[in-house]
DNA sequence: TGGCGCTTTCCTGATT
DNA sequence: GAATCAGGAAAGCGCC
């Protein structure tokens, strides 16, 4: 009862950049993306220019803006697709856009066509906005196979706060700072990845769930019961 | 208050 | 035979 594989579909968009890469870690690229101030929608310069002007930065900036504003899992997204123009970004298709972001892709091609068609008063109109994406991401996450609704609107970016042992697997997967070699990848594209010390991690979860009988044996248990399956 | 989803706990059987 | 792994079942818990 120790040290085992687990594959889950995590973390499907790996193929050409590193998926951990955090906002943080993006926008401190300061050859690409100048450090800039969190700015809400309406007060930024992209928000008033038409997609197909975009610069790779306003691109990057409509990302964040989605994520943030209507709780989008960015660990879904492959930022290394989004490293394009506005007319690049108009020029993607649905399928590419699920192709680069996952679950999410559906939904930020749908935010996209709609600031496309509505332009300025997309913004101007948060409430109206607000609920046609509310009513479009339900209908869009209940199509969507192996995740649940409330995950498209509840988990955002990582949090070692999260209550679900799958988002505590996944947090300790893209904190290595918190890992502590508790886990590690077997193969990072396929979303293999090897509990190294079990017992720690029986013992971490044990802690965050205010639990001191929790064993690996449980946890495990508890994995195979409800975890293997979830798109992380 | 009931339904639902997730976790915990205990158990059994298969495999190594 | 012991250790490990996998899964069934039921209860507990929190949330809506």
């Amino acid at each position: 009862m120790l040290d085992s594989v687990t594959h889950s579909t995590f973390l499907p968009n790996t193929s050409f950049c590193d998926p951990l890469m955090s906002w943080t870690d993006l926008f401190s690229n300061e050859e690409y993306y100048p450090a800039f101030e969190h700015q809400t929608a309406c007060d930024s310069y992209w928000t008033s220019v038409h997609p197909e002007y975009w610069t790779k930065r306003h691109v990057w900036e409509w990302l964040q803006f989605c994520c943030d504003q209507y709780k989008l899992d960015a660990n879904c997204i492959s930022f290394c697709h989004f490293n394009i123009s506005g007319l690049q970004l108009c020029g993607m298709t649905q399928e590419e856009f699920m192709e680069a972001a996952g679950v999410c892709g559906e939904y930020l091609y749908f935010i996209l066509q709609s600031i496309r068609s509505q332009g300025y008063s997309f913004f101007n109109d948060p409430d109206e906005t607000k609920a046609t994406l509310k009513d479009y991401a339900d209908s869009s996450c209940l199509k969507t196979s192996g995740i649940k609704s409330q995950d498209c609107h509840s988990h955002s970016r990582t949090s070692l706060q999260s209550s679900h042992l799958w988002e505590f697997v996944r947090d300790l997967l893209l904190s290595p700072e918190e890992n502590c070699g508790i886990l590690e990848w077997e193969d990072r594209e396929q979303g293999i990845f090897r509990v190294v010390k079990s017992e720690a991690l029986a013992k971490m979860w044990g802690q965050r769930k205010k639990n001191d009988r929790m064993t690996y044996e449980k946890l495990s248990r508890a994995l195979r019961g409800g975890g293997n399956d979830l798109l992380w």
